[in-house]
RNA sequence: GCCGGGAUGGCGGAAUUGGUAGACGCAGCGGACUCAAAAUCCGCCGGUGGCGACACCAUGGGGGUUCGAUUCCCCCUCCCGGCACCA
């Protein structure tokens, strides 16, 4: 039953089934199928995207996180790339142009900890690896255009981040600076504010030290109101990314004040930030950052001060255990003046002031903050209530929440009995008028430091010339290549050890000068990959027309471990591109983000006697069951002795409870890991890893294998081959007269179809792959399949037109496809269905099939279920009203008392309500 | 502490957004086939009471709105995630 020769295909497509066989194979055999589906996609270019004109098919641009090439896929790989590639095949079967591309985040660390520990340099080992899991994606059978691959570690690449650098740094959006920065000791290099995790490396995990160090900054900070509004305008992203974004940016309405005092005969103001201008009337102290210029200058002439000072800078503390450390300070002697009362107010260095957020510098009002509280209450400076919140009483012993809280000013001069508001308003007015401050808008972000001390990333394009100074490696010397041949050996970026890197001509002078070795943050590259997607073999620009046509990404689909770090850096580099001209019409990247939940196993372990955890595989343990199916316990295979059950925990090293995807692929087939991984979960939660729930899946194949095999058998009788005749359903509008199980087969078949095709919508796809089990389930009994033998050809017993079996199947094939595309590919052609799956659309649900005569109703007293009825479709409220107060159950529970009210829902319920 | 998301059978999860709670699957129990096991197929499967028809209880706990609440509102408990000396 495939298309043979002379038989037209309605698709228009001459595609035949690639294997020559007499028969359809009895048993599913996965491996198989899945080997020719995938041949026969690579044969026929299957995937591969191309720009239509105007007028065309929408296009879709269907995108996953590209992977960091570590050695092999894991668990959560194949969950992110599946629930892509489901998108895809949908979205195509809608009738889109769609584009799946794939690459590999291919600089970073791990390369470098690898060439260290193998002595291989790390361009091999990331080469290697991408090749490996490139035959790994490969064997999932995902529907992407490889010809767009890219990997950011090739110059083709990383070339583009040099010239949008040197073109940023023209326009002052990339600048030099010294500054403090965060240092991971392990990978000896700097990582950004976004990439220290309460307080430690986000890959090391090791405590983040403070250095000073020369370093490059892109002015992210110059966009982050754009970046806030533009949040607004992503409707299709999840409410937790777009809160943790904005918390991120940070922005805070408040006033600058100025304190004056006098240095050296010079009047200065000292600066500070505050939302809570409201209480400036009890400011009693004011205290700056260890890194503040007024700290340092009163360190010269103090020494105690100046080794408070060194030690509050040295802070290779963790940030998070700082924030529970006490409140230290010292005095350095020197005294400003209340901007308002002109009081003395005394200067403090305090070791909770930060210097990088707002001036480095506080005011000190210990009535109405929690920390200034504490200060106060450590060094005996005064606290002086100005707010007063009504039917409280302030008390200076401890501290209580509500003093925090907005309220009317008290003790406060002309400003009493304000309300914040108008307290701030009148404040910052006197303020402005004496030059002495004005409202101001803060913000949490920082710009992004870039530079790292690390070989294995894109070079900086800087040349150092001894008369010059630092000068940009010009456009037509581009890319600074880096050698690919460096073996990391711990001691430091060998770039420094290399005089063919290192050696080179100042463009400007012509001296002999040295080159930058400092090499970009890798979140430069996965800022702008998406983009490049569009146009990846374009040599003579960053990007082309193409990128018009595919931005932004309709659907981005990743972990939600990047919800501020790479989301946002990506939301920056696309404004920065398209105020550049680089892109137009695009304000954000991705119009819409789904992050897929992480993929979870049980956890096993024993406790030792010195304390000592160990894990084991779960595929090493039996679980114990009472007779109810209830767990009781685990053991061990190896030696029989209990295990302790750890719950569910992230699929880890660590905890020994991972399982590799290619052991799976490689006994059940890749359709029945992604149809595990499809409906274990909704995509957005948590996966429970289940090897039941994997044979699960594969029993369901299985079956579908089995049935489709049966009814091959059947219908491939001689006068039966008339796939073509089915092209066409049309129905008799009496069908459920004349074949009633027929019509109770469509009625299933196409409400199941309803709800499917509005889960693919809303991406729920565990219900998409429930519904096409129900088909299954419906299917069997008219084929009355179950109650034969392996091998055995029966007729319907039922008398079901087949058309009406064949539309059904095809229906469930095309459910069932974009999530397991494989194994329905190959029946589409066993079972005759026109054309190639890749190509059909998406099932049309017919409304006459979900039209019955008789419809069932609830029957409900009073909201309490007490019976059903069957009642003519057609008849009216008060027909139904009288039907159901005359049936039993009802008049059973309202016999005797009065009915007040009947409501009645169509098609649905009616409740009676005495 | 602040922000966000949760809590439904033995387990993963459904409930088309206020209308039959537990779809679909897993596990379990009983049966068929088999010398036997596996595989496969059939049946049962929230709890309590009852031979049964049926009744009552049940979506973390307590209240409310409604003819009707897993769904909406208020209070509380617990869990997960993010941020956190941000002035």
């Amino acid at each position: 039953l495939r298309p043979g020769p002379g038989r037209p295909d309605p698709c228009g497509y001459n595609l035949r089934f690639p294997v020559n066989r007499a028969s359809m194979q009895t048993q599913y055999h996965p491996e198989e199928i899945e080997r020719e589906a995938q041949a026969h996609w690579d044969r026929t270019r299957a995937f591969r995207a191309t720009e239509e004109p105007r007028g065309g098919r929408p296009k879709f641009y269907c995108l996953s996180m590209f992977p960091y090439p570590s050695g092999k896929l894991h668990m959560g790989h194949v969950r992110n790339y599946t629930i892509g590639d489901v998108i895809t095949r949908f979205q195509r079967m809608r009738g889109c142009n769609v584009l799946q591309p794939m690459g590999w985040d291919a600089f970073g660390l791990p390369a470098e900890n690898a060439a260290m520990a193998n002595g291989v340099p790390p361009a091999k080992w990331t080469y290697d690896n991408i090749a490996y899991m490139k035959k790994q994606l490969r064997s999932l059978g995902f529907a992407i255009d490889w010809d767009r691959e890219l990997a950011t570690c090739k110059p083709e690449y990383y070339r583009w981040n040099q010239w949008l650098f040197l073109r940023m740094l023209e326009r002052g959006l990339v600048y030099k600076k010294t500054g403090v920065v965060n240092w991971d000791p392990v990978d000896q290099t700097v990582l950004a504010n976004e990439q220290v995790i309460d307080g430690r490396g986000w890959r090391t995990g090791a405590p983040v030290e403070k250095r000073e160090i020369p370093m490059y900054y892109m002015q992210i900070t110059k966009y982050a109101q754009e970046l806030l509004d533009d949040l607004e305008a992503l409707p299709g992203w999840p409410e937790r990314v777009k809160t943790m974004q904005a918390n991120w940016i940070g922005k805070s309405h408040g006033v600058n004040i100025g304190f004056p005092y006098e240095l050296a005969g010079k009047k200065e103001l000292l600066r500070v930030f505050t939302t809570r201008a409201d209480t400036v009337m009890g400011v009693t102290f004011c205290a700056v950052a260890a890194e503040h210029p007024l700290a340092a200058h009163a360190a010269r002439s103090n020494p105690p001060l100046a080794d408070f000072v060194a030690e509050c800078k040295r802070g290779s503390v963790i940030e998070a255990e700082l924030a529970q450390l006490d409140k230290k300070g010292m005095p350095t002697g020197l005294f400003v003046a209340h901007p308002i009362t002109r009081e003395k107010i005394e200067v403090w260095v305090g070791n909770y002031v930060l210097m990088a957020y707002g001036e480095g510098a506080v005011m000190g009002v210990p009535g109405h903050d929690e920390r200034d509280f504490a200060f106060a209450g450590k060094y005996g400076l005064p606290i002086k209530p100005v707010i007063d919140i009504e039917g409280r009483t302030y008390s200076t012993d401890a501290w209580q929440p509500w003093y925090s809280e907005y309220g009317r000013c008290v003790n406060s001069g002309k400003y009493d009995g304000l309300d914040y508001q108008g307290a701030v308003d009148a404040i910052a007015a006197d303020l402005k008028a004496k030059g002495l401050g004005d409202k101001q808008v803060t913000w949490r972000l920082r710009d992004w430091g870039i530079s790292r001390q690390r070989y294995w990333g894109t070079p900086i394009p800087i040349i150092h010339c001894a008369a010059c100074g630092d000068v940009p490696v010009p456009d037509k010397q581009l890319p600074v290549v880096l050698p690919e041949d460096l073996v990391p050996d711990g001691t430091g970026n060998p770039l420094n050890k290399t005089p063919s890197f290192l050696d080179c001509e100042c463009p400007k002078c012509g001296k002999k000068a040295k080159r930058e070795t400092d090499t970009m943050d890798t979140f430069v590259d996965s800022s702008w990959y998406f983009i490049r997607y569009a146009c990846p073999d374009q040599g003579n620009s960053m990007v082309d027309e193409r990128a018009k046509y595919w931005m932004p990404v309709d659907q981005y689909i990743g972990g939600i471990e990047h919800a501020i770090l790479h989301l946002l850096y990506s939301r920056f580099w696309t404004k920065v591109m398209r105020d550049l001209g680089l892109i137009s019409g695009i304000d954000e990247p991705f119009a819409r983000l789904l992050t897929q939940g992480m993929v979870l196993n049980e956890i096993f372990y024993r406790k030792g006697s010195d304390g000592r955890i160990t894990y084991f595989n779960p595929a090493d343990v039996d679980l114990k069951l009472d007779d109810k199916g209830q767990r009781i316990g685990a053991v061990l295979r190896e030696d029989g002795e209990p295990v302790e059950l750890g719950g569910m925990g992230t699929m880890s090293k660590s905890k020994n409870n991972g399982v590799d995807p290619q052991e799976i692929i490689e006994k059940y087939g890749a359709d029945t890991a992604r149809l595990f991984m499809m409906f274990a979960s909704p995509p957005e939660q948590t996966l429970e890893w289940s090897d039941a729930g994997i044979e699960g899946a594969a029993r369901f194949l299985k079956r579908l294998w089995a049935f489709a095999h049966q009814w091959h058998l059947l219908v491939a009788t001689e006068s039966k081959r008339r796939a073509g005749d089915y092209a066409h359903y049309e129905y008799p509008s009496d069908l459920a007269r004349s074949h009633p199980a027929a019509a109770a087969l469509r009625l299933q078949v196409h409400s199941v179809l309803k709800q499917a095709s509005f889960d693919m919508e809303r991406t729920q796809f565990n219900t998409v792959a429930s519904a096409a089990m129900k088909i299954l389930n419906a299917l069997y009994n008219p084929l009355g399949f179950h109650a034969l033998g392996d091998t055995q050809v029966v007729p319907p017993a039922t008398g079901i037109p087949e058309r009406v079996l064949h539309e059904s199947f095809g229906i469930l094939l095309r459910v069932l496809y974009p999530i397991t595309p494989h194994i329905c590919h190959a029946l589409w052609y066993e079972l005759g269905y026109a054309g190639d799956i890749i190509t059909a659309p998406w099932p049309a649900m017919d409304a006459t099939a979900l039209e019955q005569d008789e419809v069932e109703l609830v029957l409900q007293v009073n909201g309490k279920l007490r019976g059903h009825m069957r009642a003519p479709r057609s008849a009216g409220r008060e027909q139904l009203e009288q039907l159901a107060l005359a049936h039993d159950a009802v008049a059973r529970h309202t016999a005797g008392q009065a009915v007040k009210k009947v409501i009645v829902v169509p098609g649905r319920l009616i409740n009676v309500v005495v």
